[in-house]
DNA sequence: AGGTATACCCGGACGC
DNA sequence: TGCGTCCGGGTATACC
């Protein structure tokens, strides 16, 4: 599923074909795509219009319009943009196609959707960044330091892996990256924010940024959906240290993955590198076999 | 009130 | 073969 590095992926191979190209045909098949907003409408708006930029904020694609308006995608779980030979006139129909622009040079940027969780928005100038800023803590890959991190996520007492998640506590980060930065960092998933020590903090601030761009190095990760819009698949799958690695020995110490739920998703982590909080022992009767306390 | 947990959307994959 | 269950990003809603 399309993370930072996935949407970034994406961004840098749209940017050559989309900026300073016009919209000449737009057509929206499925209305959830678009939804409050009707999609004849949307689509009529999109007419004529020529793109500028294509820019990235999280996991949203901003596709920035000469008119100063923005198309804000999301591909949620199985958006994907389809360009190039794929999407050619004479190519086999896609599957799940949701919605399909043409531009001025007659190349085709089709979008795809399996699930129908993706978004289109199309919103005007003033409305931009009270819409990202209203959902989106600061860019990890930006002028992130170490301290802002701590200051932002030192003090929150829910267990470290749900506040990654939390895109209003720091932007792109989701399931796999987060499993991939705590064990980067040896914490586990379950411990609070609040009980990391301050070099802990310091070390998943690190994690963090690094597991996101080894992802953007290998141009993003492909479990089953997610392909840039070329239709190449991503090689990070093929470096994953925990990320459906359960029952595998750590890369570290050889150790096997687990497998628990945190914040209602599959979460992945070494026992043995990754310490279990104190607070946990208690539980450890019921819960997996697994799960060690630390020594 | 503030923060955290859960339901929901959707359809393919998987298991019984 | 077929049906029920699981999964997950972000948002709305429930909860404490």
């Amino acid at each position: 599923m399309p993370e930072l590095p996935e949407v970034e992926t994406v961004r840098r191979a749209l940017a050559p074909l989309l900026e300073g190209r016009t919209i000449v045909e737009a057509r929206i098949d499925d209305p959830r795509l678009v939804q409050p907003r009707d999609r004849v409408e949307v689509a009529t708006e999109l007419l004529g219009e020529t793109f500028a930029v294509a820019d990235r904020r999280g996991k949203y694609l901003l596709l920035r319009l000469a008119s100063g308006r923005v198309l804000v995608v999301h591909l949620r779980m199985t958006g994907a943009f389809i360009a190039g030979a794929a999407a050619a006139v004479d190519a086999p129909p896609i599957p799940h196609l949701r919605a399909l622009l043409v531009l001025d040079d007659s190349s085709r940027i089709a979008f795809r959707d399996v699930r129908r969780f993706g978004t289109w928005t199309l919103l005007e100038p003033d409305e931009v960044e009270p819409y990202l800023d209203g959902r989106l803590g600061p860019e990890p890959l930006g002028s992130f330091s170490a301290a802002a991190f701590a200051d932002r996520i030192g003090a929150r007492h829910a267990p470290v892996k749900a506040v990654l998640l939390d895109q209003k506590a720091i932007a792109g980060v989701g399931n796999i990256y987060a499993d991939e930065a705590l064990w980067r960092a040896s914490i586990h998933p379950l411990v609070a924010c609040v009980d990391l020590a301050p070099a802990q903090l310091g070390s998943l601030h690190r994690a963090v940024r690094a597991a996101l761009q080894a992802g953007i190095d290998r141009q993003g990760a492909t479990l089953r959906d997610y392909r840039a819009p070329d239709g190449s698949e991503g090689g990070m799958q093929d470096e994953f240290k925990v990320y459906g690695r359960d029952g595998e020995p750590c890369l570290r110490c050889g150790g096997p993955i687990s497998k628990i739920r945190v914040a209602g998703r599959g979460t992945h982590f070494c026992p043995r590198c990754q310490p279990a909080p104190v607070r946990l022992a208690a539980d450890e009767a019921s819960g997996p076999a697994t799960v060690r306390r630390p020594r």
